[in-house]
DNA sequence: ATAGGTTTTGTCAAGCTTTTGTACAT
DNA sequence: ATGTACAAAAGCTTGACAAAACCTAT
């Protein structure tokens, strides 16, 4: 006897947001669903039903009929079980597919697939990051709701920080990482911690929204090669950039995000990263060897 | 049963931007559309129709006449089967450079490059068993040492394993897949493993050197459709004919590799693959279903 | 007499917050509960009675009908399925039943899990190290067949060359590792590898069966800071001796594997790592800085 | 482009059954 | 404490309906 939750018609229904009536209807008309019976006659559906129903949805929103949106709700699986083809245009539009319908189970199948099949550099400079262009690109537009947008970066940020596991270990020049004060999107610092992972450094991270007080110590207690701030804006860069003199004439400090284009990190930084990470942590890493 | 996306006249003409009249219409006079019927006879539209509507569209805004830029539409498109910066040719060559200098990163971004503008097919018959086999025919005119062999077997090894992840899922015939005895050439049947996969197998690998009687055994657990034997060398086939005969009676045998040209593979197998894995496993598909 | 507390059913209401009544019916109906009976008649509830409650609670507010909520209350925990379980050993035995039955997917997924929630060195030491050995122990023992090892090398191969992509890169000493000529078993100079990437080392990796000079000719061309040579037998090494020495004299040498502990080995290497892989590359990682 | 007929699909209703918390009598 | 009863809530089946979408033919 499996340990599986079996809801009822109506629950069904409250986690979906289908009618009852309708629920019924699909299951008579297209199969839609294989609900096993109580004792007395009522359906008990399970999990595998749940994920049909909220599949048969996305199909519907798409503009299906609901005949077709059925038949697909039913078929295997086989973007992912087939062709084993890694085409990242085709990875991410099956990404933006299951994020939109907060499917995790079908995100992290994908993200298994690229994690397995592209290098480090690949996955960021071909998936990861282009998705995550997209997915801003699409939020400016009104198109993704703030719900996929964090869903989405939290699926990632999982993700990218299980592949940072003990990025902080070894011998390499030792790199220190921190999101500028009031700033809190890490992923693109993130990002390019793992590729200057990929490239032997040491990477100590102290993520978002970090006062630069904070980066001081840090910065003196183990001795960088090299300090990257990073932030969307350049009003985060403005109010901190007197604190920062010191450190920049200590360490060689680095500004990467959209900030990076301002004067201001022009003026206060050895070093502008104004492409992607994957770039510039190769020019970083020449420069250091 | 095609898992595509099937569309209703409407949803096409949203999708499209054309009027529900006008495609009945272009489908009546140019035959630019096939839709297949619904139990009631709805038209029901394939992508590939979507795509064609989208091409007569960028025709007609260019000027073309209706049934000018139907015919185009219709024609079968020869632009996009190659883009030039993906050449195998090339790419192999580049691969072939970053080998010789013991060149991880250079090789790794190339073969990136490779597992995103390739299919399976394409990366196995354009890219990588050519290469092999360069590689190969190189050490034999004493060009390529044994350590380039090396170093570049254990890094297609690992990319080919990478896309192999998960090819033991789902619902196809289960292939049963292993060297021979003494055999521990696997690359080959790696490709084979990819290129059944790519068509719906499920793949069960033991890898190197395996017993006759392990074969054996894992064929009684998994009853598979196919058992796949490889060699490099009509000398690993001989001393374990006797034992394979069984095996042949009961499963449908197959061998691959350089020994599969024997007049011992064909007197055990039922089918003897002397063509390349791509071509060899479409002909066992093709056979199974 | 077990020195649980045990809850009349008014006490067990008030914690629960659960109705007298329902709680009898839920004993009659479900048989959720299994109370003690006292001296006069009086239920006697143990705690694991109020953990059953709890959990029944717990899925009642999850929207589940109240036959199902019981259901899944008394079902025993099998929390493998769950989150939490990224313990080792359980890792290890449930491993080992997914290799029993050749199921790649339950295989896979455990180690997606045990990617996910252990280090590098955890998931070595802890995890595939040792199942491996147990994997050879019950082969010697007769216990396990030869394609279940075979099956599960592979599967595992395949995981830690995907760990080991890049390893190539960056900047620190470089280690070049290899098999002795006529060995076959490079899993573990694969997990030795990725110890010393995890500590910083660029790994260059030529495999299986890696006759001496080729051995030489590498580390001519790209002056390794280590070369680790591996073995099962000291069988492997004995042979190569004599090719060894020059080796040895320019490069620091060291041998692993079980032919570590030879004598020959002793003669012949700066070090010999006769410790787990974990272990010795960071005694090696700490002699190199 | 219109007209007139058909298909698809979500929703509703009526009458009956099951499930389940609570109340009551012993 | 036990057992029975009860009633509200939730569900089942059958059948039907109507709006939207689609068809063909003129």
């Amino acid at each position: 006897m499996p340990a599986e939750e079996l809801l009822r018609i109506g629950e069904l229904s409250k986690r979906t947001g289908v009618s009852a009536e309708s629920l019924r209807a699909w299951e008579r008309r297209y199969r839609l669903l294989r609900p096993t019976r109580s004792a007395g006659g009522l359906r008990l559906y399970s999990p595998d039903d749940l994920e049909r129903v909220r599949k048969m949805r996305a199909h519907l929103a798409a503009g299906l009929a609901a005949a077709e949106a059925a038949r697909l709700a039913c078929a295997p699986d086989d973007e992912d079980s087939r062709s084993g083809s890694a085409d990242p245009v085709r990875l991410r539009a099956a990404l933006a597919a299951a994020v939109e319908r907060f499917d995790e189970a079908a995100a992290q199948a994908l993200l298994d697939r690229a994690v397995a099949a592209l290098s480090i550099d690949a996955l960021l400079v071909e998936l990861v990051l282009p998705y995550l262009h997209e997915l801003g690109a699409g939020w400016e537009r009104g198109e993704t709701s703030v719900a996929q947008e964090h869903f989405a970066s939290g699926l990632i940020r999982g993700r990218l920080l299980g592949l940072a596991r003990g990025w902080g270990l070894g011998v390499g020049p030792i790199a220190l990482l921190a999101c500028l004060p009031g700033e809190f999107h890490d992923l693109g610092l993130i990002a390019f911690g793992l590729a200057l992972r990929a490239r032997g450094w040491r990477i100590v991270f102290l993520g978002a929204d970090t006062p630069a007080e904070t980066i001081d110590t840090a910065a003196r207690m183990i001795d960088p090669a090299l300090v990257v701030l990073s932030g969307v804006s350049p009003k985060r860069l403005r109010p901190v950039i007197a604190q920062l003199r010191p450190l920049a004439a200590r360490y060689a400090l680095a500004i990467g995000g959209a900030c990076a284009e301002s004067p201001e990190a022009a003026r206060v930084a050895a070093r502008v990263l104004a492409e992607d990470p994957v770039s510039e942590a190769d020019r970083v890493t020449s420069l250091q060897s």
